[in-house]
DNA sequence: CGGCACTTTGACTAGAATCAAGGTGCGTGG
DNA sequence: CCACGCACCTTGATTCTAGTCAAAGTGCCG
């Protein structure tokens, strides 16, 4: 578990955001923008590998994933683990910690991740001279619950291969909207000790039953990473809807 | 699956709410107070398993829980449940759905259930005009994200026995902290159905692993309820640290 | 070439689901 | 007042899903 790595300062400015692009997320007016850039304080890059936030810390920084992949996870003390969600692209992390002062979850980067540093000391001026983004906040914050709240019923109620074929389709659905497979054909960058440690399932079980998706050609395993070959067939086998999500706010 | 009764006129002023007094919660400014007041819209009483919101609903509301005991779930096609989290008095209900449109979950009353109602509508004048409220909403859903947190890890990793004991001490203390348990002693109003449900476990094994906690003597299960005998008990089964919140707020 | 991280497979065990009954307490209507 | 239905809890037997143990295979890097 390597450490975060050097701060890098040749920052990308927000106005010129290449997430902001994509269509998947809502536009700011000029003024928020004006905001967001000045809560921006700087950019970090982190390893694959690399641990950005740990439980227990009290971080006076939040994050916007600018590139990258990670997970949210917490342990118990013999070392078992759950990972609660996936971070991606847009994603805001360490509002928890930002609110309620000690953070209750690690973070880890599954690739290397640039972030967006914000102060989390500025966030009173957010509340309140930017209802909309303050909005935005709470509508973030929702979400998230929102996820967690699918992910409980599949752990708690699915089968494993459903609850297999729910998480390759959501993590699917979730980076194709980023627009993340369009460029060359990119695998989903997780183990199966991910996949395992997401469903609530042993390693070599979760082996067995990604086997029986990749024997069904719905995925296949690859470059130590998952590239999905049939999302329909997931979603049919999930039992899932897929992500129905408007555009949405990001900071 | 009865439905809501009539709804309630003699409303009680926010200004003398019951729960403001408890030292659990944050204390208003006078002025928000005034805010939240006319906010408030109504009261309305609902009997024990009435539906309160109801998953893909569009509710042009959202409550507060005055006084009574509920909780919150998802369904599968097939009939499958999972409960996601309860709700007890100072809950705000139905703010995922306000944000977002649709409601993703229901909601159903464990026990008679008095609710503040507010309208969605004057939401955005909570922003424009109370970051303080606003900031306060922001919390309220990290506060339900954490709390889920804990039960993904609960449910993906701890045991039967180890869950079990997590869950009841989980409301147990969310109980405490409010003061139900002071006048007589109340039990947590839960059937052991709702206990498999919550855990993802059948409700044979549900009763079995009950059993044994009862054994230990660590709870009692009696009308209708069940009884704690020993917190402290149930917290080292659990492997789990309690509830450390500090004062919350609510709207 | 050896070590390491990750995946794969088979054999065995344990934990949880399912099946099947029966028990308890309560409210309702004959 | 009793009988019946109903909702909920309890228990034992059986089945099956998932965990554990053990070992070996693959690809990559130093």
């Amino acid at each position: 578990m390597n450490e975060m790595t050097a701060r890098n300062e040749k920052r990308t400015p927000c106005e010129s955001c290449p997430l902001r692009k994509l269509d998947h997320f809502r536009a700011f007016t000029g003024e928020e923008l004006a905001f967001v850039s000045q809560f921006k304080t700087g950019e970090l890059a982190v390893d694959g590998g690399a641990t950005i936030l740990v439980e227990g810390a009290h971080s006076a920084h939040l994050f916007t994933v600018l590139s990258g992949w990670g997970f949210r996870y917490k342990m118990l003390d013999d070392g078992r683990r759950q990972i609660l969600n996936y971070v991606m692209p847009g994603d805001l992390i360490g509002l928890q910690g930002s609110l309620m002062g000690e953070m209750q979850h690690s973070i880890e980067a599954l690739s290397p991740v640039t972030l967006c540093v914000f102060e989390r000391g500025k966030l009173n001026r957010l509340f309140e001279n930017y209802p909309e983004l303050a909005y935005d906040l709470t509508w973030i914050a929702a979400r998230e619950e929102r996820i967690l709240d699918e992910n409980l019923l599949s752990i708690g109620r699915r089968s494993a291969l459903e609850r297999a074929a729910y998480l390759i389709a959501f993590l699917y659905q979730r980076a194709e909207v980023l627009d993340l497979f369009s460029n060359s054909r990119v695998a989903i960058p997780i183990s199966q000790q991910h996949v395992a440690d997401t469903l609530g399932l042993s390693i070599v079980h979760t082996n067995k039953t990604l086997k029986k998706l990749a024997e069904r050609g719905l995925i296949r395993w690859a470059e130590k990473g998952c590239n999905v070959r049939d999302i329909d067939g997931l979603l049919a086998v999930s039992g899932w809807e897929g992500l129905r999500e408007p555009k949405r706010p990001f900071i």
